[in-house]
Parts: C-alpha cells; structure tokens; sequence
RNA sequence: GGCCCCGUAGCUCAGCUGGAUAGAGCAAUUGACUUCUAAUCAAUAGGUCGCAGGUUCGAAUCCUGCCGGGGUCGCCA
C-alpha cells in the first residue's frame, strides 16, 4: 500500500519537474525580501556574506512557495558616512594629481579601493576640484564615489550569483516633500508624535544621552521597549524616521508581507522595525525580521584574525575565490541562520563527505552518469520522461528502492516546511539525506548485481530505476535551484 | 541591569511546530575497488540533550528560575 504510493511519488516527480513539491502558501501574494543592505562604503567583506546568501535563498524558497518575490536592497546613502567616503576619495583623488598625502588620517577609509575612484574624478574634473570649497566638491565627489561603491558591491554579490530586483535610496526619502516628511506628518495626524523626554535607559552606560525635549514615535504602543527619537539635535532625522518612511514606502508599493535580513548586531532592532510597519500600516502589513548569527572563519582549526585598522580584512571576493560560490552558499545554508556558524576553509574546500556540497553535487552528476551509461549499455532503452511514467514501477520491490522512493515522497512536506518558517537550511539537509540514499543503493548493487540501476538482462526493471534515477535527479535539482548551486553533470 | 540568540557524542551541527530505543558527518576501529566514476558504501564504538523545578498520558522540544557563552541597549548607520 505505501509502496503504491512511494511508486506515485516517482510518477509525480516526473510528470511535474520541475515544479514538484511547490508549496501552494504563496498565492501569488507580494512579498518583499531585503537583504545585504551593506554600507556603500567599501567592497563587501565576509560579514556580509551569510546574510546575503541567505536572504537570497529565502527569496528563492518563498519564490517556489508561490509568493511574488521581490529582493531588494536599501542603500544608506544619506548619512555621515558618505560625507566620510566622499573625503576619502578626495585624497585619492588629490594623490593621482600628484601630491603628497602622507598616511590617511584617522577616521578616514584607507581602503585601496579607493585609488581607482581618486582616479575617476581626476579623468573628470582635472585639477578643477582643489579651486572649489569643501562643500562644493562634497556635492560632486559623492555621487561618483558612491556609484563606484555600489558597482564594487554589486560585483561581489554577482560573484555569489546574487541578483537585486531594487536598489532603493535611503537619500530619495529625504527632502521638504520626501516620504519621511509625509511619513511624520502622517504619524502626527494619527497622534503618534509627539514632544518629550526619553528616561535614561537603566544599567549600561549611555554614551549620548541627553535630557532633553525632542521629537518621538510612539513605539512603545506597538510593542517597542520604548519610544524612539525621530529628529536630531540639528534638525536632520534620524536613521530610524527614515527606516519608518522606507517600511511604509514598500507597504504603499503593496507589500504586505515583508521579510527583512540582518546581522546579529541588530537584533536590538528588531522589536521598533516591528513597531514601526505596525504603525504605518495599520496592522495590515507584517514583517519577518530574520537575525544571521556570526560567522568565525576557520583555518587551519584557529579564527582567522581581522582587523579594520590594519586593513587586514577578508573579502566576499577572497572567499569566493579561494572555495567558490557553490561552496559558499552551501556551507552558509547547512545551518540554521539564527546559530553561530564556524566556516573552515579547509573542510569547505575539501571534496570528500565531510564537505556536503560535492556530497549532494556528486549525487547529481552521478545520476546524469547512470544516464549516460544506459544509453550506451541499453541502447534500446527509451529514457523519454513519458517512457519513464509509465515504465512498471512494481519491480522497485528492494528495500533500498523503497528508501529512497521514501525520502523522495517527503520532499514536498520538507520544503513546505521550510517555507513556513523560512529555514532553507531544512532544504539543504534534505539533499545530503537524499544524496545519501541514492549513494547507499549505489554501493549495494556493487554488492548485489540485483540492485543495479542498469540491468542490461532486464529492461522493464532498468526502466523502472531509471525513472526512479530520473526522480531523485529531478529533485536534487528542484532543490538546488533554490539553493542556488549548481547542478553539475559530471564532476571534474 | 533590560532585551535577543546559543548551550545536544571528543569536534561541527540537525532535531526545538510535544510522541515510540535522541540523529548525521568528522575524528577512532574494522571491512568493501577486474565499478552503472570508491569524490562512494557497510559495520563497531561514543550522549546525565547546561542545571533545578513545573505543565502533560508523554518534554531535547512548552513554562519559571539559575549557571555558562555571544550580541545589543545613540540624536551612529
């Protein structure tokens, strides 16, 4: 009886390809994924990494789960900062002219990604820049380097097979008729703003807080621990009105569900984003605020020591390099995104089994092989798709075709689940388990010619596991699509 | 001090959305290559699930307290 219906399984695999085990929760519904959101301030280093191949494996999962996905990333490029970045560049710029800057000064980027931009705006302004005051040339030194910062950063998620729908300007929410001064109004006609002091948080030691009369959101009504200031002392707003405008700007693009990646460092930041859509949408919107843990980079068995002032830091760049994205994003989704995760460049590049992503890739190239070779050993085998959904799959009788029928037919709940609670780290231990079975029936033919996936005495049993062969590879690759590795054919 | 995350085999981690004897890989020991690619497989061994209570027919899982590790507590971004 369960038999029949593992033997279902197979038929189904084959008859929907790739779209088996699709979960139907989306209906089609916006959902806005962001994540990276890394400061355009320099190439991304490793920090950035898990969050960036989680979020986007998530957008692929919630894709497949039938929501309409978009992924975005929101580009901080209103603050202090870019004024810092700017200057930086300017010396750059000041040194490919010729003079001599001497060591960067404190508080400034050192980065030598920078000596190309000093570059650009010598090619585009000639010596025009050192004429005009440091508020002139903040204004047309910002743009260029903030766009070479963003093409630096869209390079290293290209690397990662990385690919925003959005880059969104947290700098086009600012201005007189900008969306956080409609935000503000807005929240001021609902009751939500107001003039008043903040207590000064207990224990801790608060570098900067002042007792002063100031402008406030109404957070804690929406469950935040307390209120939070708006505007500062000189008039500009604050990171977080902006944050607000920006939550609420994807609300009123139709995004009710939203989800949001950060890094463990905000975690604090949690409760007031929460608070804050709360506000802006009525209730209407909601969003997932996912926290990736840290990641300690191993090698040789001791961390990997970074440093920000010696420069001495490691690069999406240098990791992908040295293991490959395929590598990365699987060792990055093996875990749960909310436990610490320790990367060991020597096991992640090792090939063996205590590497799962050549584990689960082999798995797949080893079934591409057991195609090929039936071809070849069975040259009248008809291995069309709708030759295999009907081939008599009663001959998978073994208890190891069983097995793997059984770990195929819990695909769809896997991935179900997964989506539900926006772990694809439940897909990606899925595949090792799927890999494993296929590579234990394998061995067992080696043993007992019976359980061979090619029996060139037997073409009905050949055919029957081929389409099983046909099943497992089918849902290897649903399930790396949306893990984002590739499915190689034949490993080199 | 408040809030958040973590504590499961020597190591790295699943299981946490209550169900049956708690799982996998690595490391250790032992076997399988004239193969449908052994980049693989099979077997042995290894655990008071941080501690103590509570809820329940039943707890690694839910609740409370404590211990240990990490993060965070700005008008920064």
């Amino acid at each position: 009886m369960t038999a029949e219906r593992w033997q279902s399984v197979v038929r189904e695999i084959i008859h929907r390809g790739d779209d088996f085990g699709r979960p139907e929760i989306g209906k089609g519904e916006k959902l806005n994924v962001e994540f990276v959101s890394a400061n355009p301030t320099g190439p991304m280093h490793v920090g950035h990494t898990r969050g960036a191949v989680y979020g986007d494996a998530l957008a692929a999962l919630m894709a497949f789960a039938g929501f309409d996905v978009t992924r975005e990333y929101y580009v901080n490029d209103a603050g202090g900062q870019i004024d810092v970045l700017a200057r930086s560049a300017y010396l750059r710029y000041r040194e490919s002219l010729g003079h001599e800057i001497g060591p960067i000064p404190e508080g400034l980027y050192p980065g030598e990604y920078l000596v190309p931009v000093g570059a650009k705006l010598k090619e585009l302004f000639g010596d025009q820049l050192g004429t005009k005051s440091e508020k002139e040339w903040l204004e047309l030194v910002r743009p260029v380097v903030l766009e070479a910062m963003m093409a630096l950063i869209r390079a290293d998620l290209a690397r990662l097979g990385i690919r925003h729908d959005v880059f969104f300007s947290e700098k086009s929410l600012h201005g007189p008729e900008g969306d956080i001064a409609q935000t503000l109004d807005w929240l001021r006609t609902k009751g939500l703003v107001y003039q008043g002091r903040l207590a000064p948080p207990k224990g801790g030691a608060p570098r900067d807080h002042e007792d002063r009369e100031q402008t406030l959101f109404k957070a804690s009504e929406f469950g935040d621990d307390t209120d939070r200031a708006l505007v500062k002392s000189d008039g500009s707003y604050t990171y977080f009105a902006a944050d607000i405008a920006y939550h609420r700007n994807k609300y009123l693009r139709g995004f009710l569900h939203q989800a949001i990646v950060l890094g463990a460092d905000h975690g604090g930041y949690v409760k007031r984003l929460q608070a804050a859509l709360k506000a802006v949408s009525g209730g209407a919107a909601e969003i997932d605020v996912k926290i990736c843990q840290i990641v300690t980079l191993l090698r040789d068995g001791s961390p990997v020591k970074m440093s920000k002032r010696s420069g001495n830091i490691v690069t999406v760049a240098d990791v992908v390099d040295e293991v490959g994205s395929d590598a990365v994003r699987f060792m990055l989704l093996y875990r749960r995104n909310d436990a610490p995760l320790e990367f060991d460049f020597a096991k992640v590049v090792a090939q063996t089994r205590d590497n799962p992503v050549f584990y689960v890739q082999y798995a797949h190239a080893r079934c591409c092989s057991i195609f090929r070779t039936a071809g070849v050993e069975i040259p009248q085998l008809d291995l069309s798709n709708e030759a295999l959904e009907n081939a008599d799959l009663g001959m998978l009788s073994s208890d190891a075709d069983h097995e793997l029928m059984r770990v195929l037919g819990t695909f769809p709940r896997v991935v179900d689940g997964a989506a539900r609670y926006r772990e694809p780290h439940r897909v990606a231990f899925y595949l090792y388990e799927l890999a494993g079975a296929l590579h234990s029936m394998w061995a067992k033919g080696n043993q007992d010619p019976g359980l061979r996936f090619i029996n060139p005495g037997d073409v009905k049993l050949s055919t029957a596991r081929l389409a099983l062969v046909r099943g497992v590879r089918q849902v290897l690759v649903n399930g790396l699509a949306i893990l984002g590795v590739f499915a190689p054919e034949e490993l080199s």
